[in-house]
RNA sequence: GGGAUCUUAGCUCAGCUGGGAGAGCAUCUGCCUUACAAGCAGAGGGUCAUAGGUUCGAGCCCUAUAGGUCCCACCA
C-alpha cells in the first residue's frame, strides 16, 4: 500500500526529515571492514567560522555524488569531514569583532585572546557543518575532525620536529613578504600581484668629489632610499664603466654609498642605474649578499618610517614618499617623474600592499621534499583532472622556493621551539623542556610565532585518520582515493598534501585530484562580500530545494571550468524534480491496489523491452561517465532519459494499456511492472545527484525497503538487451512524430482523430507496425490504423507522411490544404537532396572507400539506401499532386 | 615576460578518442489530452572568432591572427 504523494514536489517538507533518518540510521558511517573495498574522500575542511558559500556547495556536492555512487556500488565509502582553524582568516575576523566591542587584541593579551578564539569556535563551529548537512552531504560526521584538535595538533608537532631534525625545517633571517596590516609574514602563495598605476621617479645622486656630476637612478619607491647602501649598474654598460667604484652621496641622508657592478641590472630598463636597498627588496637583498652590503631597515612593522628616515620618521610610507619627493624637487635633485604601471604585491586576505622585510622566520626546505611530488604526477601515480592542471602544478614545483611557515599570529599551532631565558639556547621539541640542555636554566620560553594554517591542512589526509598513531583506519582508508577541490588552492593545499603524504607516509595521499572551477555571478564576476553579489546556497535550498541546487551546480559545465549562477537554471532543475515527482506519482497511482508480478519475456510488449533496453544502456553509460568523473555528462544522460524517453514516450505508451487493465490484464501487468522497474532503476541512477527526492519516492514505491542509499547500483545485464525492439519503437516514434508534424501544419485539432494508412512494401516493416499499433495510435491521434502493402482504398485527398521504410496516409478530407501539403513535401525533398548529395559524394569518393573503416562505409551505404527510398516516395507523392 | 583557457542558436553553456551541429532559458504557434501549465505538441534560429594547414573527412588535430578571462613571474 503506497502512501499518497503531494501534487507538486515540496522539498521543504521532506529534506530535513530524510536527512535525520539517514544520520540516525548511521548510513553515513564507515567502519574498517576488511571484507569490503574502501573508498575514501577527505573533505577540504571549511573554515570553522565560515559560512557556506557556492564554492562549498559545488565542492561538497561533487564529493557527495562520488561517495553516494561508490557506496551504492558496495564500497566501504568513507567521506571524512572536518573543519579548519584557518589561522589568519579567523584571527582577522575576531580582531575586527573585538574592535567593534572596543577591545584591542594586544591589550587583551595572548591568553585572553585565545580564549575568545575558542569561544568563537564553540559558537560558530557547528554552523557550517549544519549548513553542509542541508545540502545533503553524506559525510561520516561521527568522525568529524578539526585541525586544532588533539590528534591533528599531535600530527603537527610530529611533522615539525621530524622535519627539523632532518634539517628540512630551519630558522633564518630572510627577506619575507610582510603584511603591515596583519603584522605578520606571509608565504609567497599568499601574495597576490596586482597591476597598479604608479610613477618612476628619476633622482640624481651626486658623485662625491666630482662637483656637478650625478648618477640618475629611477625608482618606483623613493621612500626606501634611506635604506640604500649602493647603486648598481651593469658591468657591461659602457655608459657607466668609468663610475664603478666611485662613491655617491645619498641625498638628504648624506651617507656615502658605492657604485657597484652587478649583472642583475638591465641596461635597457630605466636609467640603467639601480638604487640598492637590501632590507626592502628581494632582488636588492640578493645583490646585497653578493656585495656584502649593509642591510638598513627603514620601515617599521606597521609600514611607518623608522628613525633611519630622519625627519620622516613616524610617517606612513606613502606620506613619507610624498614629502620626500617634494623635498628632492626643491633640492633640484628630482630629474623627472614618469608614469609607470607596475605590479604590486598585496596580501590576499586583507589587500594591504606587502612590504618586503628582513625577518627571522621559520622555513621549510623544499628542494628535496618536492621531488616525489613531481615524480608522482609525472608518472601518473597521481592524476590531476582536468589534465591541464598538471601544467599549473609543474609551473609551481619547477620554481619552488622555501616555504615560510611562521606567522606572527596567535591563533594557530604554536611553533614548538623553546629558548633559554639565560643563554638563548634553542630547543625544538614536542613538549616544553624542563631545563636548558646547555646551561641548565629552568626558564624556557616558547617561540611566540604560530604556523601557517596550511601546515596543518597539508597533513589532513592522514592526520584525520589518526596519524601519528598507527590506527586501523589509517591502515585501511589511507591512501584516499579522490580529492575534490577548486583549482585556486592547488598551490596552497594540493601540492603540500602531496609532498607531505610522500614524506610522512611514504605514499601518495590520493590517486586522483578532481578540480572544479569557481561559481560566479550571472555577469561572470567572482562572488564576493565587498561586491555584495554572493548568492547564499541556503537561500537557494530554501526556495527550490537542495536537489535543485545540486543539479544546477553539476550540469552544463566541464571539469575545472568556472560557471555562472542563474536563478533560471535552478528553476529548470526544480522543474525536473517536479517532473520526476509527478511521473512517480502517476505510476504509483496506477499501482495502487494492484498485485504486480514479474511478466515472462513473452508477456513483455516491444515498448516494454525498448525502455528496459534503454535504461540498461543508460546504466552502463552513466557508470562509465562517473568512473571517468564526468559527472555533468552522466546526470545529463539520466535527465534526458527520464524526461525525453521515459516520460514523453514510455509512460504515454503504457498509459493506454494501464487504462484498459480489465480488458487485457497481462498487458497491463507487463506495463505496470515495467513502469515500476524502470522508474526504480532511474531513481537509483539519479540518487547520487538528487538524494532527497529519490529517497522519498523510492521508499514510497518500495515500502519494504529502508533506503535507496544502500540499494545496489544498476549494472548492465544482457537479458535486458533488446536491439530489435529498440528499432521497432524507433520506427513508431518516427511515425508519431511525422503524423504530429503534419497535423500541426494542417491545423488539425488534437481532438479530431483520423484514420491512418501505413503503406510499406517491406513485409517486416508491415509486421512491426501491425504489432505496434497500441503504442502509436493514441500518440498519433489515430482512430484506426491500417497497415498494407499498397495504396488500395486510399483516396487522392489524403495527406502523406514519408518515414523511413513506409509512407503514412491520413485522409483528412476537407481539412487538407494541398498548397501547404505541396510546400511541405518540397521542403522535405530539398532536405533529402542535400543528404543524398552528401552521402553519394562520400560513397563515390575512392579515397573514402579505401581509407575509411569498413563499418563507416557500410553505415553510409545504409543511410543512402534509406534516403533514396524516402526520396522516391516523396517524388511519387509530388507527381500525384500535379 | 611565461603559461593556461575561452571565442558554438538571442542568452548561458555541453559537445568523450576527428565521421550527418546539441541542451536549458528566451522567441513564435497550438493545446487545461484524467502525472505534471514547474506541463504537452510543433516551429524558427548557428559559413562552430578569423586565415591557412593536415586528412577521404575538422567544432574537434597543427600554425598564425584578433578579442576575452585567469594563473605565474624579482625588471628597479
Amino acid at each position: 500500500m503506497s502512501k499518497e504523494l503531494a501534487k507538486t514536489y515540496d522539498p521543504k517538507g521532506i529534506e530535513s526529515r530524510l536527512y535525520k533518518k539517514w544520520e540516525d540510521n548511521g548510513y553515513f558511517h564507515a567502519e574498517v571492514d576488511r571484507s569490503k573495498k574502501p573508498f575514501t574522500i577527505v573533505m577540504p575542511p571549511p573554515n570553522i567560522t565560515g559560512q557556506l558559500h557556492m564554492g562549498h556547495a559545488l565542492d561538497n556536492t561533487m564529493q557527495d555524488i562520488l561517495i553516494r555512487y561508490k557506496r551504492m556500488q558496495g564500497y566501504n565509502a568513507l567521506w571524512q569531514p572536518g573543519t579548519d582553524h584557518a589561522a589568519i582568516a579567523t584571527e582577522v575576523k575576531i580582531i575586527n569583532a573585538l574592535k567593534e566591542q572596543g577591545i584591542d587584541k594586544n591589550e587583551l593579551g595572548r591568553e585572553k585572546f585565545l580564549e575568545k578564539c575558542w569561544e568563537w569556535k564553540d559558537e560558530y563551529g557547528s554552523r557550517i557543518v549544519n549548513q553542509l548537512k542541508k545540502l545533503g552531504s553524506s559525510a561520516d560526521w561521527e568522525r568529524e575532525r578539526y585541525t586544532m584538535d588533539k590528534g591533528c595538533s599531535d600530527a603537527v608537532l610530529e611533522v615539525f620536529t621530524k622535519l627539523y631534525e632532518k634539517g628540512y625545517i630551519y630558522k633564518g633571517s630572510r627577506i619575507v613578504n610582510w603584511c603591515p596590516a596583519c603584522k605578520t609574514s606571509i608565504s609567497d602563495a599568499e601574495v597576490e600581484h596586482e597591476e597598479q598605476d604608479g610613477f618612476f621617479w628619476h633622482i640624481n645622486y651626486p658623485v662625491i668629489g666630482e662637483e656637478g656630476r650625478f648618477v640618475e637612478i629611477a625608482t618606483t619607491r623613493p621612500e626606501t632610499m634611506f635604506g640604500d647602501t649602493a647603486v648598481a649598474v651593469n658591468p657591461d654598460d659602457e655608459r657607466y664603466k668609468n663610475i664603478i667604484g666611485k662613491k655617491l652621496l645619498l641625498p638628504i641622508v648624506n651617507r656615502e654609498i658605492p657604485v657597484i657592478a652587478d649583472a642583475y641590472v638591465d641596461k635597457e630598463f630605466g636609467t640603467g642605474c639601480v638604487k640598492i636597498t637590501p632590507a626592502h627588496d628581494p632582488n636588492d637583498f640578493e645583490v646585497g649578499k653578493r656585495h656584502n652590503l649593509e642591510e638598513i631597515v627603514v620601515i617599521n612593522d606597521d609600514a611607518t618610517m623608522n628613525k633611519n628616515a630622519g625627519k620622516y620618521a613616524g610617517m606612513d610610507r606613502y606620506e613619507c614618499r610624498e614629502k620626500l619627493v617634494a623635498d628632492l624637487k626643491e633640492m633640484g635633485l628630482l630629474v623627472k617623474v614618469v608614469p609607470h604601471s607596475h605590479n604590486v604585491g598585496t596580501h590576499d586576505r586583507c589587500g594591504a600592499t606587502v612590504e618586503p622585510m628582513i625577518k627571522q622566520q621559520w622555513f621549510v626546505k623544499m628542494d628535496e621534499m618536492i621531488k616525489p611530488a613531481v615524480e608522482a604526477v609525472k608518472n601518473g601515480d597521481i592524476k590531476l583532472l582536468p589534465k591541464r592542471m598538471e601544467k599549473t602544478y609543474f609551473n609551481w614545483t619547477d620554481n619552488i622556493r622555501d616555504w615560510c611557515i611562521s606567522r606572527q599570529l596567535w591563533w594557530g599551532h604554536r611553533i614548538p621551539a623553546y629558548y633559554c631565558d639565560e643563554c638563548g639556547e634553542m630547543v625544538v621539541a614536542k613538549e616544553k623542556p624542563e631545563k636548558c640542555p646547555k646551561c641548565g636554566c629552568t626558564h624556557m620560553t616558547q617561540d611566540p610565532d604560530t604556523l601557517d594554517t596550511w601546515f596543518s591542512s597539508a597533513l589532513w589526509p592522514f592526520s584525520t585518520l589518526g596519524w601519528p598513531e598507527k590506527t586501523e583506519e589509517l591502515d585501511y582508508f589511507y591512501p584516499n582515493d579522490v580529492l575534490v577541490t577548486g583549482y585556486d588552492i592547488i598551490f596552497f593545499w594540493v601540492i603540500r598534501m602531496i609532498f607531505s603524504g610522500y614524506e610522512q607516509m611514504g605514499k601518495a595521499p590520493f590517486s586522483t585530484v578532481l578540480f572544479h572551477g569557481l561559481v560566479r555571478d550571472s555577469q561572470g564576476r567572482k562572488m564576493s562580500k565587498s561586491l555584495g553579489n554572493g548568492i547564499d546556497p541556503l537561500e537557494v535550498i530554501d526556495k527550490y530545494g537542495a536537489d535543485a541546487l545540486r543539479l544546477t551546480l553539476i550540469t552544463g559545465n566541464a571539469p575545472g571550468n568556472d560557471m555562472r549562477f542563474y536563478w533560471e537554471r535552478v528553476e529548470a532543475s526544480r522543474n525536473f524534480a517536479n517532473k520526476v515527482w509527478n511521473a512517480s506519482r502517476f505510476i504509483m497511482m496506477n499501482l495502487e491496489g494492484m498485485e504486480i508480478r514479474e511478466p515472462s519475456m513473452e508477456e513483455l510488449k516491444p515498448a516494454d523491452k525498448w525502455i528496459l533496453s534503454k535504461v540498461n544502456t543508460l546504466a552502463k553509460d552513466v557508470t562509465e561517465n562517473m568512473d571517468k568523473f564526468e559527472l555533468g555528462i552522466a546526470v545529463q544522460k539520466v535527465y534526458d532519459f527520464i524526461w525525453d524517453e521515459f516520460c514523453d514516450w514510455y509512460i504515454e505508451i503504457a498509459k493506454v494499456r494501464t487504462y484498459k487493465k480489465e480488458e487485457n490484464p497481462e498487458s497491463a501487468n507487463a506495463a505496470l511492472w515495467t513502469l515500476k522497474t524502470v522508474l526504480t532503476q532511474a531513481l537509483k541512477l539519479l540518487h547520487p545527484y538528487m538524494p532527497f527526492i529519490t529517497e522519498e519516492i523510492y521508499c514510497t514505491l518500495h515500502p519494504e525497503e529502508e533506503t535507496i542509499m544502500l540499494a545496489d547500483w544498476p549494472v548492465y545485464q544482457e537479458q535486458w538487451n533488446f536491439p530489435a525492439e529498440e528499432e521497432m519503437v524507433e520506427h513508431s516514434k518516427d511515425l508519431v512524430k511525422g503524423v504530429r508534424n503534419v497535423r500541426t501544419e494542417m491545423d488539425v485539432p488534437p481532438s479530431k482523430k483520423a484514420k491512418m494508412f501505413i503503406v510499406s512494401e517491406d513485409a517486416l516493416i508491415r509486421e512491426t507496425f501491425e504489432n505496434m499499433k497500441e503504442a502509436y495510435m493514441t500518440l498519433a491521434s489515430a482512430s484506426e490504423a491500417k497497415v498494407q502493402a499498397d495504396k488500395a482504398g486510399i483516396g487522392e485527398d489524403a495527406v502523406s507522411v514519408v518515414i523511413p521504410g513506409a509512407v503514412v496516409y491520413l485522409p483528412l478530407e476537407d481539412l487538407v490544404d494541398f498548397e501547404k501539403e505541396k510546400e511541405r513535401l518540397l521542403k522535405e525533398k530539398e532536405k533529402l537532396e542535400k543528404e543524398l548529395a552528401r552521402s553519394r559524394g562520400m560513397l563515390s569518393n575512392e579515397k573514402f572507400l579505401s581509407k575509411a573503416p569498413e563499418s563507416k562505409v557500410q553505415e553510409e551505404k545504409g543511410k543512402l539506401a534509406k534516403y533514396e527510398q524516402m526520396m522516391a516516395q516523396v517524388e511519387e507523392r509530388l507527381s500525384q499532386m500535379k
